[in-house]
DNA sequence: CGATAGCTTGAGCCCTATCAACAGCTGTGG
DNA sequence: CCACAGCTGTTGATAGGGCTCAAGCTATCG
């Protein structure tokens, strides 16, 4: 069960930016790996951890997260389908903390997978090479969302990026996901007070751009938050070829749930699985 | 003349952070490229931009900059020895700007010989892996910088990083350096206004933290800067091996002189050349 | 020598942080 | 089933950091 799903969750994303051939395909189903479930706000690498596999998240969210005396600071937020510490198959030490940001699971994929993949395969090389200039990009538009705009920009324009994201693999298709993440999470990402966050959400409420209430954010009005967010989700379109057309704006709803994989109960693929938090040990 | 130069200061990048061998040293010797000149704040790559070569930054200071009405954002910044578009190898579109900070000197470098060198040689693709490594590390500090921290100590660290980069590199020897960029850079770079930024240099100058007179920057308490800044240089720490000693605070000062290449003129290597601006065209 | 760019200084105001209190919800244990 | 604790969200009051506007000053360069 899981095993299609993580291959299809992966291979989707690596498609999603250059051809892969019947044998790129092919190989990316032999990924092995094996499955962990994450509690809310629970660490996944640790600051020096050195780890010999790369998390591929497949339901929830993952952030990297520095936190001390008088910080507390999300530096990016990922989505199913990332590999947050894909670099760490170049150099295993992480540098910063890989925390779940509400309920997780995610599939532990060994380096070496990596390693051989790019070897020998063209295609999947310049796809990692690729999600990685992706990860990089979307730090640089973020230096300039937490440097130049206010407060309302940047939570709006972190609720267009995660939106945007989460469509980009096939969830959130009617502009609902869920968010399992607390107010002072979105106040540690776009770096205000958490009683500020408070109060910027209200306002994007009482503007009718999206709702938020019992752990699900609905995009009401895409059109007028990418306004007030000033977003251009060109930074994040690494897909070879002709770039996207753009994304339609709320119309008729389609006929089927919204869900990141948590907003409407577990994915098919896992069944009703309990939440349980198996902490993964690394084999080294 | 230039050959030796920029072959010098890219290898010696290199050799800071992975081993290389007499054969590595070989293939980097024989590095070709093309000179440019730049004027200050002159553009070297407009965002989408192809190109299919890097710049190697031999002399002065690049940044990444977006522009725009209602914003002006440094993103990152580069000392010589560094390749800021180092990632453009595996993909050619640039992002966003790249300019220089005051006069600059490149050594335009075809993608063509990162590939060939990364294919010939484990040590030297090793360590580009690296370098890109480095510079999301810097991206990953930066947005640290400017969640969570007052502008004070944000202006401080970005001194602190300037000066420990430049050291690295053996510049900035007696912890001084060539400051061509203006208070406007500055603001830019740390997210707050340009008056602001000049209230806050004038407080460092008060503590007598750093002096910054026509266009030298002289840091003169390197421990009081660094706690002000709360910086710690671990994150840009990219070698193998043991970790490099921490950096000893001012002492007697060695009978050398201070240059960043501009500080105490132009590098002997380049003689009297007046500093023109040479756009380089590319050949594609 | 005038022009232009950059630096400096002051005043007023707005955005955001901080502190504090309370309400609502969830999970826990008796 | 209820009492309780703890976390999260909400609201108000107050203070301060940083922005904006505006003007004067300085240095550099043609």
């Amino acid at each position: 069960m899981l095993q299609g799903f993580a291959y299809t969750r992966f291979a989707d994303h690596l498609a999603s930016m250059v051809e892969l051939s019947m044998a790129d395909l092919d190989h990316l189903e032999k990924m092995p790996f094996t499955i962990g479930h994450f509690s809310s706000h629970h660490p996944v690498r640790q600051k020096r951890d050195q780890a010999d596999c790369c998390c591929l998240l497949l339901q929830g969210y993952l952030c990297w997260r520095e936190v001390g005396t008088d910080v507390d600071q999300i530096i990016s937020i990922y989505v199913p389908g990332d590999v947050p510490d894909l670099s760490t198959y170049a150099s295993p030490a992480a540098r910063v903390n890989l925390s779940s940001l509400g309920p997780a699971v995610i599939a532990f994929i060994p380096h070496s997978f990596f390693r051989d993949a790019a070897l020998l395969s063209p295609a999947i090389s310049r796809a990692l090479s690729l999600l990685n200039l992706a990860d990089t990009a979307s730090l640089r538009n973020w230096i300039i969302n937490l440097g130049s705009r206010d407060s309302l920009t940047r939570v709006a324009h972190l609720f267009c990026e995660i939106t945007f994201r989460l469509r980009a693999v096939g969830l959130a298709r009617d502009f609902a996901f869920a968010s399992p993440f607390t107010q002072s999470d979105l106040a540690a990402a776009c770096g205000i007070s958490p009683v500020h966050a408070n109060r910027i959400v209200q306002v994007l409420r009482r503007k009718n751009l999206l709702h938020w209430q019992s752990k699900t954010v609905t995009v009401t009005d895409w059109q007028g938050l990418t306004d007030v967010a000033q977003f251009d989700p060109d930074y994040l379109n690494f897909r070879e070829g002709p770039p996207l057309p753009p994304m339609r704006p709320l119309g008729p709803r389609p006929a089927e749930a919204a869900h990141t994989g948590f907003a409407a109960g577990p994915h098919p693929a896992l069944g009703s699985r309990p939440q349980t938090v198996t902490r993964w040990a690394p084999s080294g």
